[in-house]
DNA sequence: TTAAACTTTCAAAATTTATTGAAACTTTAA
DNA sequence: TTAAAGTTTCAATAAATTTTGAAAGTTTAA
């Protein structure tokens, strides 16, 4: 395999893994792209690299930016915008988790709050839909914490610490 | 809000979140019937409480049963299958996270421990790649370890130790 | 100002994914 | 056997999502 194979592959699967836990495809392969790339890439780059159309590269790019993955860089003395994606693993993974904490965790642990608090009628139904909803909304409450600590922090004890729990 | 809005609420909920994250709606909604009937359902029941199809519930049902999540049962008697889910919140969520371990995240690890192991042509941009994927596969595979972890016990200690540990 | 260089928007088209429903298949009871 | 009661399959259709590309918008330099 050789620089451009691998290159290829890691594109692919990058986005590949991103459709399969709700990301658009070329959302995550633009991320791929910058995240190896050595240098800051225009909107022509990525639309040439990826073969894909100006109106796609710049509705993803911003929505990148949006979650706070890829930064714009202005060159003085140029117009157009270079584009780069947050280098470091570590940090990528926290912005990532905080961001779909935030759109699409806290919403769901708020919609189960309301549905396990609904009045209980007596009814065998209404007391299982109570208890299933409450322990689900436990458990997601409990989970969110976890990643929220784990997200929040700069340095990676958290991490650690778990490591050396588990050897 | 009454029972039947609850449950509603909590059927579409759960059909949404699942296609946030990559889950066939019908699927996380007969997952979520099931989650919170105090009896086991037939294809009739799922069909005629979220009005879709014989197909459509017949080859979701399937799928959740090759995840390990439904059940089938047949009563003595009759010809008809009965199908349940796993009730416990915690073992739900260890078979879901173990599930896709397997399918979705460690072909990913497997994918950039090839890339990230091509050979060094001294160029900065082979450099960048093997640095950048060799640095996602070390996250990926330490995350993936404390999921199957987590995951592979039926004790929820690991969940304890970490809830002492950030308080 | 003007126009060149760029970015954004969005309706239409293309693609992907999900759903239907009827025919084929399977199992069991008579 | 046969037929009734069920399940599965899959081509066709529908729905949702993604992508395109051209027009409109914005910014800057002359």
């Amino acid at each position: 395999m050789d620089y451009q194979e691998a290159k290829n592959k890691f594109i692919s699967t990058w986005g590949s893994l991103g459709t399969l836990w709700g990301i658009n495809k070329a959302m995550a392969q633009i991320q791929a792209l910058l995240f190896i790339s050595t240098e800051a890439l225009t909107t022509e780059d990525i639309m040439e690299e990826l073969q894909i159309s100006r109106g796609n590269t710049s509705m993803n790019v911003r929505q990148l930016i949006d979650w706070g993955i890829v930064t714009k860089e202005l060159r003085p003395g140029e117009r157009k915008e270079y584009f780069s994606t947050e280098k470091d693993v570590q940090e990528l993974a926290r912005i990532i988790a905080k961001e779909r904490s935030r759109r699409e965790i806290k919403p769901v642990i708020k919609a189960l709050e309301d549905i396990s608090s609904i009045k209980d009628d007596g009814s065998t139904a209404t007391k299982e839909l109570i208890k299933q909803t409450k322990a689900l909304h436990d458990l997601a409450h409990t989970a969110n914490s976890i990643l929220e600590k784990a997200v929040s922090q700069k340095q990676n004890w958290l991490t650690k610490s778990i490591l050396k729990i588990i050897q």
